[in-house]
DNA sequence: TATATTCACATACGCAGCGTATGTCAATTC
DNA sequence: GAATTGACATACGCTGCGTATGTGAATATA
């Protein structure tokens, strides 16, 4: 029964690296988390680190993927939960707001990913948030409710406005209130997209 | 005559720091450029890195503070050329999105940058840039050209809009192709700002 | 103008941290 | 059950940052 077999051990030890490399990498950043100190709290040494992951850098790219892939199927289930559509797309944003507001995911995903691992769209996990937005606008394109513009640069600003609203809402003295107005400019943005004026 | 005054030979040598940290950090990247050799390059030693900019960090913020001023002053040429209001705003945007074609200013500014100095929009150089948008959409909101938003949520959410696009352009395998998708879809999100639909 | 002081920068040193080469012991294979 | 693999630990060297200390030329002082 419980025999843990080799391959199983790997795996624990993996999560349990990522797992560190995680709080290490939130709290510290990636330049300044030490690997001895990171692996000696999951309980290992760097030899560990480097068999799994072959270097630093490889950990990073770990730690973001799982991050990455977390927040896409966060943005989509909230856009689904809202039906869809424009209604949909803008539910995801609101969410992408909300995620953003994660020191983990900032520090992580959203400064030191870019910095140390290059343009977000050539990570394996292919920055699957931005995919579920370029999916959304291509639905609203083929029912000509947006105007003539190519989707995947629509979708990047758009979420680029998400981040940036939420980068200034954490950094703000009074987020609450903020933070609503950071959702009424980022709708107000957004609104530029559609072919009819919005009524709102 | 040139009797070379003490003040002025140690602007000489800030001037030729900077020079070789611009070289450095664009061709390497921040973290990879070695100090020693940086220093070297420009014919001195780190006792002079030290001295005068604090540690590595000091003069990386020094290199950036010098290109973001000079984007942010060619933005604002641009902008005033364009006869300010909406259109000097547009302009701005435009200018700001096409610097990002220089591979320097990808490196240092939009990389690099936001990695180890922290959130651009607490730059001191970005500051100034936040200001003069400001202004220009309060003289809109006076004319009753744009939606009644939070004037300063606008602000830097069309700035983030702006600098999303110029990232996006610098990471990009083909800037000069993604160039004109990022500038349509900065003037498509822009115009949502607007009271009425924009024609364009 | 001779002496004292400052200060911009060089030199010297310690230490942290990454990557690699090598060792070791348990899990698989034959 | 002997041999082999492989997951991880241990040991080592090297790079590179920051700091403590030294030095000589520019300024201040008398």
């Amino acid at each position: 029964m419980a025999a843990k077999t080799r391959a199983e051990k790997m795996e624990e030890t993996r999560i349990k690296l990522i797992k560190a490399g995680r709080k290490a990498f939130a709290e510290k950043g990636y330049a300044e988390a030490s690997m001895d100190e990171l692996t000696a709290s999951a309980g290992l040494t760097r030899g560990a680190l480097y068999h799994n992951f072959g270097d630093k850098r490889g950990l990073l790219a770990a730690v973001v993927d799982e991050i990455d892939s977390a927040m896409a199927q966060q943005a989509k289930d909230a856009g689904d939960a809202a039906g869809g559509g424009w209604n949909g797309l803008m539910a995801e944003g609101r969410t992408y707001i909300e995620l953003a507001l994660d020191p983990e995911i900032q520090r992580i995903v959203l400064r030191d990913g870019p910095a140390f691992l290059g343009d977000p769209s050539q990570w394996p996990s292919q920055n699957r948030c931005l995919q579920a937005t370029i999916a959304t606008l291509s639905e609203l394109a083929d029912q000509g409710a947006i105007k003539p513009v190519d989707i995947e640069a629509l979708a990047r600003l758009l979420n680029g406005v998400a981040l940036n609203a939420a980068l200034w809402v954490a950094a703000s003295d009074d987020p609450k209130d903020t933070l609503g107005k950071a959702i009424a400019a980022f709708e107000c943005l957004a609104a530029g997209v559609l072919v009819a004026p919005s009524a709102k």
